[in-house]
DNA sequence: AATAATTATGTAACTTAATGCATAATTATT
DNA sequence: AATAATTATGCATTAAGTTACATAATTATT
């Protein structure tokens, strides 16, 4: 067993190719050396949040908003260093040259009470829609954060 | 319980505040609203590899080799979407705008093989020692990322 | 609508994780 | 070297996670 590896596999794979069902999706990865039954990979698609769509070509997988929604969770949490904020901005900091990326997904995420992001290297500025609302904006974040992988 | 939200907040203290001891780091996560005890600090410490270490101004915390490498791991195992190669070299391609972060902390891993890495985007370049490398290289970051955690 | 293909899920067996408590081991201080 | 402070760990317990197998449910094809 080595689901990190898999999903990583998974994740390849289907950025890769056309996959057109799970048991050719489980002929993939015993390529890779990955032996799993279609059960299981079932369950991953729903854990990592990987819909089927079809298009012209036949099926394929991608990621869909919820498998979206987890990996930013997952990146920003890592790139985040420590939020603060003072009377009139929530002040992020993040690990160096990531803060660009890490704030472009803060303003994709639409939390409520945040006008706007500025990034430099490793430091983000957020504005609140108003002063008032520079709390809120901070526990948006961090509740958007330490939320439970469901 | 919710070690997710507990380690998230651990790394934003130590980054804030000198602390001493894990007893005292307990207390500033009950501030803010974790209650846990110093046995699973110490498990958490040895878990995101942080060490105690000795300053002019007191004892305090910060990650380790370990720990970073953990870190490293991790990040880019996301921030990688796929990995190839053909005669002459491996090809990385990223989340977007992670290439450069991603390349980065490649080099720093100091891979055998690695000559040098070009990150644009979303894409890296990497240059082995010797084009009889290219395979080896893909394979070792490989298996880097999928390295069980400790 | 029947059939085939594909995906989801209940069940069960098993493994691993999480964490408090008490206490041992280690490290720092006097 | 004694004492105090700090950290690590064995034990016990409870909760979650992992995955195969069989089969049900759903979706696509003819």
């Amino acid at each position: 067993m080595n689901k990190q590896r898999r999903q990583f596999l998974i994740k390849e794979i289907i950025s890769d190719k056309a996959i057109g069902s799970q048991d050719e999706l489980a002929k993939e990865l015993k390529k890779a050396g990955e032996i799993v039954n279609q059960a299981t990979l079932s369950r991953d698609m729903q854990e990592m949040g990987i819909s089927r769509i079809n298009t012209m070509h036949g099926a394929r997988y991608q990621f869909n908003l919820e498998g979206e929604e987890k990996r930013i969770r997952t990146l920003i949490s890592i790139e985040i260093q420590n939020i603060h904020s003072n009377e009139t901005m929530v002040v992020v900091r993040t690990l160096p040259g990531r803060a660009q990326g890490v704030a472009e997904m803060i303003d994709s995420l639409k939390l409520p009470g945040v006008l706007a992001t500025l990034a430099g290297d490793n430091t983000i500025f957020i504005a609140p829609s108003s002063v008032k609302k520079v709390q809120s904006v901070e526990l948006a974040l961090r509740t958007f954060i330490a939320k439970e992988d469901s």
